[in-house]
Formats: C-alpha cells, structure tokens, sequence
RNA sequence: GCCCGUGUAGCUCAGUGGAUUAGAGCGUCGCGCUUCGGACGCGAAAGUCGGGGGUUCGAAUCCCUCCACGGGUACCA
C-alpha cells in the first residue's frame, strides 16, 4: 500500500511537479482492490480535465503489487493488485505508533451509593475496549477509575438510609432514590442532606460507620460486575482524595483564574465562549469541577510520563468537560492540552423498564442477568452459556459509532442469525471444526498461489484487517473493528457455501486460508475484549 | 432564550466530500438446503438520507436557515 502511495506521489511529481499525499480507498469489490481521486484533485489545481489527468497518471504508475489501472467515472484510478500481492497483505500487522507512549484511559467511573447502571456498563465495555486499542498499537495503557465517594449523592444515600423506617436489607440505590426525592419535594429533609454533606466531607464520627459500610457494599458490586466484564484496573480514584487537591488549585488561582461571586468561587466560562461554573460553593465545599482539577492533578503526579490522557463519559457531561478543561488550560496549558474527553451518548432499552428496585434507572446487574437467562433459555445445552452472554452483551454496545444514543434490544443482542457477538463467536468456532478435522496442510509458497474468484474476494477482506485497525486506533472507534468482523464473516460464509475445503484439489490454500480468517477474527475479537471459544 | 448533539428503509444502525443501483442486520415475501457444525447462503419488496436554500465538476457528508427530539445552561455528578 505504502510503495502504491510513493508509486503515485511519483508519478505526479515527474508529470505535474506537484508534491500530493495521494489516499488509497477500498472500493467495491467489483471495481478493483484500491481507488484513489487524485486526478479529480489535482484538475483544479492544474486547470485540466481530470479525466486527461487520469489516464496520465495510470500510464506513469508503476508498482511491481499493481497488476492494472483503470480510468474509472470522471477520472478515479481504479488499481488491481496481482494475487501475490494481495496474498502477501496477509503478513501486515497493524502499525504501532504509540510504542513506548504512556495513555492513560479513564472510563465506566460508577458512583458509590447508587446503583451502578446500564450507561456505566456502555462505558466500561467502550473505555476497555479503547484502552485495547491503543494497547495493541503499542501504548503503554494505564486503565484508571474515579469514584465519587464524596458529594450530594453520598448525603442523599446517607439521608434515605436513616429514614427507611427499619427497612435497610434493600439494594443500595433504594435509599439513594429515597433521599433523592426527599430533596427534591421535602423542605426540611433537603437542609438535613445539606448537613449531612458537609459531614462527609468533614469525616464526622457520628456517620462513619454507614458511610463506610455503604461504601464496601458498592465496591463489592463493581468489583463483581467488573471481573465479571473481564475488565481490570490499574488504578481506583476517590473523590475524597482529589478533592484537597483541587480545593488548594482553585484557592491558589482565585483572583487570577477564578472569581468570587455570591459567596461561591467561580469560573467565568464566558471569555472562552463557553458558560460559568461554580467551583466552590458558598457552603464552602467543592464541587465536580474542582475534584476534577484535582484529580488530573493526582494523574499527572502518578503518571508524569504519559502523553496522552483519555476520559470516557456519558455525553451530558461535554458541556461540562469544555468549562473544565478550559480552566485547567489556564493553570497548566500542556497538562490540559493532551486530556481528549470522548462522549458516549443515552442507552435505553428497547423493552422499557425492567427494574423497579432501583428507582428510574437500569441496573447494570440487571441487563447482566437478562441476557445470561436469554442465553440459557436459547440454547441450554451449550457450554459456553458465559462466553456466548458476554459476547452478546459487548457487541451490542461496540458495534455502534460511538456519541449517539443506543437502543439495546436484549432479543437481537443474544439472535444468533445477524449481526450479533454469538454469530462471530459461532463464525469462529465453525472455522476452527474444519481445522480441527482436516489434516494439516502442506505449506506452500503463497506467492505461487493462483487465486481463483471466490478465494480471491476473501484474501482481499482479510487483507484490509491491519488497516481497520489503524484507522480505528487513531480515531479511537472500535466500532469499525467491530463491524469489519462482521463484513468479514458474511465474506466468509459466501466463500464457504461455493467452495469446498475438505477433499478438494486446492485443500491445501483454502485450509491456510480458513486458519487466516479464524485467526483474524480471533484477534479482532480480542481487541474488543470478547473471547472465541473453540466449540460451541 | 443561548450553547452542544442527534435526525439515513417498518425497526436497530453503518456510511460524514466522490462515482455506475445510498449499505447491513432484524422484520416481511420468495428460493436453495439438513452442509466441511443451517447459529448458512441467494433473491425480492422497502429510502424525497428531517424540510428548504446555497457552495462544488461532484453533497447523506460542507455552509446558511427552519422543524423535531435529547443534553447542558451557578452552587448535582
């Protein structure tokens, strides 16, 4: 692809003496393997008809990999590779440009003292699997978590907890939404939780032991659903330890980067064309954005070498991120500077509500436990019931561009036929049986192979893994990994129907081939955190 | 009000400047077929790419405007 690129950038310089970065696109199948629209660029730039540039250029391009150029429409190249050359992108990794970079990753922080919901586990599925991704490109990924165990959520469980009238065996969030609402419509209930904030953050004897208590309870939760997900952290954040740091922050820069106003210590979002917010409250205490402050700091001091810091949250907080950045901006330019927030959008459940026990949110354990029973009652007599769950639940989410908003379907996360982790799983698994009753095959050279159609229309699809990868490496989307897999099974599938691997005359290329495509989509799989089992 | 995001087949979503028919899965209708694991393959119907205007050789993709929905908008996170 590279000597393709430097075939063409040549072949421009000798004809126009122009300098271009000419891009390679995969075209349909029909048309050729690689297309470029250079001609069509450079015809403004030149002043001639782009067609007329195009058959220049296809005469000038010379590349041992290109079998033939045409002249395709209003003047793209359409480029055909030779089978050889085709065959050998099979030995292509997907480059490393993050080796010897540290990428710190932050995502799926649930809060202590609520439920952990469906929007975390979006979360915690998506981060993990971008902390795969600029793994495999060679980074190395610290995969951080931050936990607010401190703030009005804490006095509101606090608050509910005290008065649930004896009955304290309910799950965390009752009493959470038991304070929450008594907040919102109770007076007198609401200047209580506002005390009762103040001695979380004051550490008041009187509450330690609930507070304490609650607060095991939900990190017993997390680590169950996290170990669960096959996800592990390299390190936990609490609120209550960036919260001194960030309150010195904002006192040492108030006057210079933030004002006071009524009472409360601000920052005046309007002189970068964003809006204000508080930082520290009138009570005195400080809120998101100052731990927040806080904590980049703690990053930066446990992990001074890493050069790019990710932050993976729900899009309601985009708003909030910008103010935030901008402030640290202004405190310390470089440090703000190498912090990417990445927004994922609102996850709702096709069939509406499914829990009352935790108030207007799903519980994550919840969605869980739904597709492991989808699962069981689908296909009771498989062994792999755990791997086929995860792989339904993963996909469903990682399959989806990430910002905008998802609809989880639990029926079509775990059907078996479509676009669905099982029917990866499955695609992998059928390929591995093949393998596994056919004798070995004789390596051949593969430069000698002579591809026919339908052999050729698979090569060029495993082909083009190293450069999905790339791309969704540098533009942080698993989404496209995910839906190549797909691509590539479907690819597969028609392959498999019309040619015969076992007892063929050209069992010996289609077995390499099927070991290829396993291989490929195992990896891949791998990349986004969701096993392939052997059998199913 | 202002700021940000979203709007693509009945449903769920890819595609975000490029082409001859705008793609996939599910669903619907039809065909092959019990195979090297059918958890398969093939085909059909189905779309004014939210509306309107503009830029461009070329727009679902960029710009303007309007509409709908979601989020944010000073002491929640």
């Amino acid at each position: 692809m590279e000597e393709i690129k430097r075939a063409i950038g040549a072949a421009a310089k000798e004809l126009f003496n122009v300098d271009v970065q000419p891009e390679l696109t995969r075209p349909d199948e029909k048309f050729a393997d690689y297309s470029t629209n250079i001609a069509l660029q450079l015809a403004k730039k030149l002043n001639q008809k782009p067609h007329d540039l195009a058959i220049q250029l296809s005469d000038k391009i010379k590349a041992d990999s290109i079998l033939k150029i045409d002249v395709a429409g209003p003047g793209f190249l359409n480029i055909t590779l030779h089978d050889e050359s085709l065959l050998k992108l099979l030995d292509q990794k997907p480059d490393r440009p993050l080796e010897a970079n540290q990428v710190l990753v932050e995502f799926g922080d649930p809060n202590p003292f609520k439920e952990m919901h469906i929007g975390h586990l979006y979360a915690a599925i998506t981060g993990d699997a971008i902390a795969n991704l600029l793994a495999s490109s060679g980074a190395d990924v610290k995969r951080l978590s931050y936990h607010g165990d401190v703030g009005m959520h804490v006095a509101k469980w606090l608050w509910g907890k005290q008065h649930a009238g004896g009955k304290d065996n309910e799950a965390l969030g009752h009493y959470y939404a038991l304070g929450a609402k008594a907040f919102e419509e109770d007076e007198q209930a609401a200047k209580e939780i506002k005390d009762l904030n103040q001695k979380v953050y004051a550490q008041f004897v009187s509450i330690k032991d609930l507070y304490e208590s609650g607060k095991a309870q939900s990190f017993e939760q997390f680590k169950s659903i996290f170990s669960e997900l096959g996800i592990i952290y390299d390190k936990q954040y609490m609120e209550s330890q960036a919260s001194h740091i960030g309150m010195d922050f904002v006192r040492k820069y108030t006057g210079k980067v933030f004002e006071d106003s009524q009472g409360a210590v601000i920052y005046k979002g309007e002189k970068v064309g964003l809006h204000t917010r508080v930082f520290i409250t009138s009570q005195g205490l400080p809120t998101y954005e100052t731990k927040d402050l806080g904590l980049a700091e703690l990053k930066n001091k446990d992990f001074p070498k890493a050069t790019q810091s990710v932050i993976i949250t729900a899009n309601e907080q985009t708003e909030y991120f910008k103010v935030m950045l901008a402030a640290l901006k202004e405190i310390d330019a470089p440090l703000a500077a190498k912090t990417v927030h990445i927004a994922h959008g609102f996850l709702s459940l096709s069939t509406g509500k499914m829990s009352s026990r935790t108030g207007d949110v799903h519980a994550a354990a919840d969605l869980l436990s739904s597709v492991h029973r989808a699962v069981k009652d689908q296909y009771p007599d498989s062994k792999v019931q755990q791997e086929t769950y995860l792989a339904a639940v993963k996909y469903t989410f990682l399959k989806h561009r990430i910002g905008g908003d998802i609809v989880f379907d639990i029926k079509e996360s775990v059907n078996l036929e479509g676009n669905s982790g099982p029917y990866l799983q499955y695609a992998h698994a059928r390929a591995r049986s093949i393998l596994s009753k056919a004798q070995p095959p004789t390596k051949s050279e593969t430069k000698n192979w002579k591809l026919e159609p339908g052999e050729r229309s698979l090569v060029r699809k495993l082909g083009e893994y190293p450069e999905v990868v790339d791309k969704a490496v540098k533009e942080l989307m698993p989404h496209l990994v995910a839906n190549y897999l797909f691509d590539l099974a479907q690819t597969f599938n028609h392959f498999y129907e019309n040619n015969r691997v076992i007892d063929d005359p050209r069992r010996d290329v289609r077995l390499q081939l099927v070991e290829t495509y396993a291989t490929t989509l195992k990896n891949g799989l791998q990349l986004l955190n969701i096993p392939a089992p052997e059998q199913m």
